[in-house]
RNA sequence: GCCCGGGUGGUGGAAUUGGUAUACACGCACGACUUAAAAUCGUGUCCCUCUGGGAUGCGGGUUCGAUUCCCGCCCCGGGCACCA
């Protein structure tokens, strides 16, 4: 037996071993139970892994050996999430085809994941830029077209100037490109666009059943955004015209003194005619086009607005006559673009005070208060009783909306509504690096789908990749590929030549893991219900918005065509807190801050940086990478393997016992609640323990290898062979512990005096008030503080604690 | 502004159906081994005016007892936001 933990030689080893041997391939069978366990596949980027990537990877490791040796049926996959922009923008900084570099980055993600020891079965590795992967996003897409919830559109979107193309409102935060900060502008291009506003209400009603983290299920309310109100009808005086107006504040509607248009609202048009001062009008129209829409949505910014003179509208629920404004804080995009404005939105107050529109006070807070609201000299934004609305008077806000709507209502007037902040999906972009939208264009039948027998629509080569910046892709100057003949008519057409967005292929790739070679469907029906959903799912947090609601969304609708199982597909969802580097900041080139797990594996071994990574805080939260902390577990693993030399048949003695068991207990629910950092620490208590004993019980030490595996796999296997077995450790079956073993017979117990710990005392199980009694009263270090005092309580709460209440 | 999560030693953190706060690890100090160093092992390590007192962001409250529950704040991280 050598004695010194030699970590290259033995993780060398025990890799080669398991890749000949095929351990970790994964069939079906149905007479296990299953566990799918799966990470957020990564995109391979040039940068290679840092020390961070893997952290999330090493949990689902962990939780799919433990799953497996408590006899699972385990599905642990990876694979390459690899179309899109960066790849795109890496490949074309290196002068390299996306190809080529997707590949490249592929073996360099690979071979360092493969240094780290994980079960993947790889075998069921896919590749979104794969043929036969991204056949099945294209069919996907053509089965949406099919049920209307693909269409073309050609209002104005976000454009990124630098990327050059479309882009989703997810892909834009606080008014930059996400991908590259850019500002964004407004272009109107023609697009493709998913409907994902249809299933707004099940998304946000299934977020209820899902074992997500509270933040994320939170995010996901916040940016679906659904608040219900009322529509009301404002109809042009002296026209058929009419505006319909989203609110949720109809208890308002007697206030409404004046209306407002968003600038850009089609109405406006047809009411040119009208409008008396037209040219003031476009002006404005004209100059709020300019501005960019963060700029537009700054609170700080004065409001400005312009009224249509000549145009009047009337308020239903008053009948008067109202002034009809436009101004560039209502935006078209939400609600019906337009709004009443009263004395009760801070925003309308603004405006009106500005330009001397006159307003009306409907609301008061109540009686005591009502007086400076009344005079004008603040805006009340709550709710409160309302006062001049005929027969709603003296009502609450609350009680007086559904008895408004329902007045109004029979009239015409107004009806229930519901409004969503969810805005449907812009599916294209304007680059050559993503799935072609498998569509044809025909001047006679319109767009027609590819038909399925003509899957994939292969992306072709071509020369310049780069994009064209036009709003046409790369992919419209190869003609030979664009021009083709339509499928329904047999006439002329023309490909699409649009190409999907990054987030495609993301959107269904765990369903493709249990099925990945098959060529006639997306997912074998079978399977999927086998397999399906995915138990635990990892992954960062950054993906609240984009990649989990898209995926949701994208599988609610294979669910309704009947393509799956279940309507929902990530049963629990854990994020992973991202590991910084020790300066604090987040790991890059640019900070020169990075630590290469690859070094980290060299210096000291995959298995202390498994057990570091899940050692350093709980698994959740972000951290920061300590050169000083990895030598911990690093001499913990070499603690363990020195044991090895005190290996003896005798028993240890109940103490020992105890911990191991409590250890036994620990580290299994640990694993369960991924609380992998008091799984290890316990796992050093009894390492510790063992440690200060002059021998080791066999089995004692085994079963530390057995809970010590699933973080450790590689040391723990060469302990196992060098104790002569030969089954290895992820086909043995999991410790079970004695919770008789565990239990106390004695308790140490403390006994607070007036609420302050003043001595421990040992009792036996069991024992009632009387005997505690007893005890306390012959314990010196506590009759001292009872001497010339009366008791006045003597609590026992059983097993817990002896609380006494004195006084002089 | 609204919503979600968090605040504990020099550092990462542990402990919550209300019951002995600071487990485990890092760092540091001292000691053993060594010609010496590294490694390893051992001891100590919340603070103070230390027979005692104080401390889980701050201020109150409930309780025999509060890191845990309630009320009012402060700070940090995240989501949403001229959203009608």
């Amino acid at each position: 037996m050598s004695d010194t933990y030699d970590h290259k030689e033995i993780e060398a080893k025990w890799r080669k071993k398991w890749q000949e041997d095929g351990i970790y391939k994964t069939e079906e069978d149905s007479s296990k139970p299953k566990y799918y366990c799966l990470d957020m596949f990564p995109y391979p980027s040039g940068d290679g892994l840092h020390v961070g990537h893997p952290k999330g990877y090493i949990a689902t490791d962990i939780v799919s050996r433990y799953k497996k040796m408590n006899g699972f049926n385990i599905l642990h996959p990876m694979g390459w999430d690899a179309f899109g922009l960066p790849a795109e923008n890496y490949a074309i900084k290196n002068k390299i085809h996306p190809r080529i570099a997707v590949e490249q980055n592929i073996e360099r993600f690979k071979k360092q994941l493969e240094l780290l020891g994980f079960n993947y079965d790889w075998s069921r590795e896919i590749n979104t830029t794969d043929p036969s992967y991204y056949k099945w996003t294209q069919w996907a897409f053509i089965k949406m077209f099919e049920k209307g919830l693909a269409y073309e559109s050609n209002e104005p979107i976000n454009w990124c100037p630098s990327c050059k193309t479309g882009l989703a409102n997810e892909d834009v935060e606080d008014g930059k490109c996400e991908r590259c900060g850019t500002v964004v502008e407004k272009k109107p291009l023609r697009q493709w666009v998913l409907k994902i506003r249809e299933y707004a209400d099940r998304l946000l009603s299934d977020v209820e059943k899902l074992d997500w983290p509270e933040s994320i299920k939170e995010s996901q309310r916040n940016w679906i955004g659904k608040s219900e109100g009322a529509e009301v009808i404002f109809k042009i005086k002296d026209s058929d015209l009419e505006v319909p107006i989203y609110t949720t504040r109809i208890d308002t509607i007697y206030s409404g003194t004046f209306i407002i248009l968003a600038p850009e609202h089609p109405l406006i048009d047809s009411l040119m005619d009208k409008i008396e001062n037209s040219e003031l009008v476009e002006q404005y129209r004209n100059d709020v086009s300019k501005i960019e829409d963060k700029d537009r949505t700054t609170l700080e910014k004065e409001k400005t607005g312009v009224e249509l003179k000549g145009v009047i509208a009337i308020n239903p629920a008053t009948k008067e006559e109202v002034p009809v404004w436009i101004a560039d804080f209502v935006l078209f995009q939400y609600g019906t673009g337009a709004v009443f404005a009263d004395a009760h939105d801070q925003r309308d107050f603004d405006l009106a005070k500005k330009y001397n529109i006159p307003l009306k006070v409907s609301i008061v807070p109540n009686n005591e208060e009502r007086e400076d609201v009344e005079k004008l000299n603040t805006c009340f934004e709550g709710e409160g009783i309302l006062i001049n609305s005929e027969e709603f008077d003296s009502l609450s806000s609350a009680e007086a909306r559904p008895k408004i709507i329902e007045k109004l209502e029979k009239e015409g007037l107004a009806k229930k509504a519901t409004n969503y902040k969810l805005r449907d999906w812009v599916f294209s972009r304007q680059r050559y690096w993503g799935e072609p939208i498998p569509i044809i264009h025909c001047q006679k039948c319109g767009p027609v789908a590819v038909p399925e027998a003509d899957l994939p629509v292969k992306l072709p080569e071509v020369d310049s990749y780069e994009p064209t910046g036009t709003g046409e892709s790369p992919l419209a100057n190869i003609s030979e590929w664009v021009n083709t003949k339509c499928p329904k008519c047999g006439g002329e057409g023309k490909r699409e030549t649009n190409t999907m967005p990054q987030w495609a292929g993301s959107s269904w790739y765990y369903l493709r893991f249990e099925d990945n070679k098959n060529d006639s469907a997306l997912v074998d029906k079978e399977k999927e219900k086998y397999w399906s959903s995915v138990d635990l799912y990892v992954g960062g947090a950054e993906h609240a918005t984009r990649h989990l609601i898209y995926a949701r969304f994208w599988h609610k609708f294979l669910f309704d065509i009947g393509a799956v199982n279940y309507d929902e597909p990530f049963t629990k969802l854990q994020h992973v807190g991202l590991i910084n580097a020790s300066d604090g900041r987040k790991m890059s080139k640019r900070w020169g801050n990075v630590i290469n797990p690859d070094d980290i594996v060299e210096t000291l071994g995959a298995d202390t940086l498994r057990v570091y990574e899940m050692f350093m805080g709980p698994f959740d939260q972000g951290v920061s990478w300590s050169e000083d902390g990895v030598v911990g577990p690093r001499r913990f693993l070499e603690k363990v393997w020195k044991l090895k030399n005190k290996i003896s048949e005798e028993n240890n003695s109940d103490e020992i016992e105890k911990i191991l068991h409590k250890t036994i207990k620990k580290v299994s629910e640990d694993i369960s609640s991924m609380s992998f950092n008091t799984a290890i620490s316990q796992m050093m208590i009894l390492t510790n323990a063992l440690e200060k004993e002059d021998f080791v019980n066999k089995e004692n030490y085994k079963t530390l290898i057995l809970l010590l595996a699933p973080f450790a796999p590689h040391i723990t296997e060469e302990i196992n062979i060098q104790m002569g077995n030969t089954e290895y450790l992820c086909n043995q079956k999991w410790p079970e512990y004695d919770l008789s073993k565990i239990e106390e017979k004695n308790l140490k117990i403390g006994v607070q005096i007036n609420g302050k710990l003043r001595g421990v005392i040992e009792i036996e199980k069991g024992f009632n008030e009387d005997q505690v009694k007893k005890i306390v009263e012959n314990t010196p270090e506590v009759v001292r503080w009872l001497e010339k005092k009366t008791i006045s309580k003597f609590i026992y709460i059983p097993e817990k604690v002896i609380s006494i209440v004195i006084s002089e």
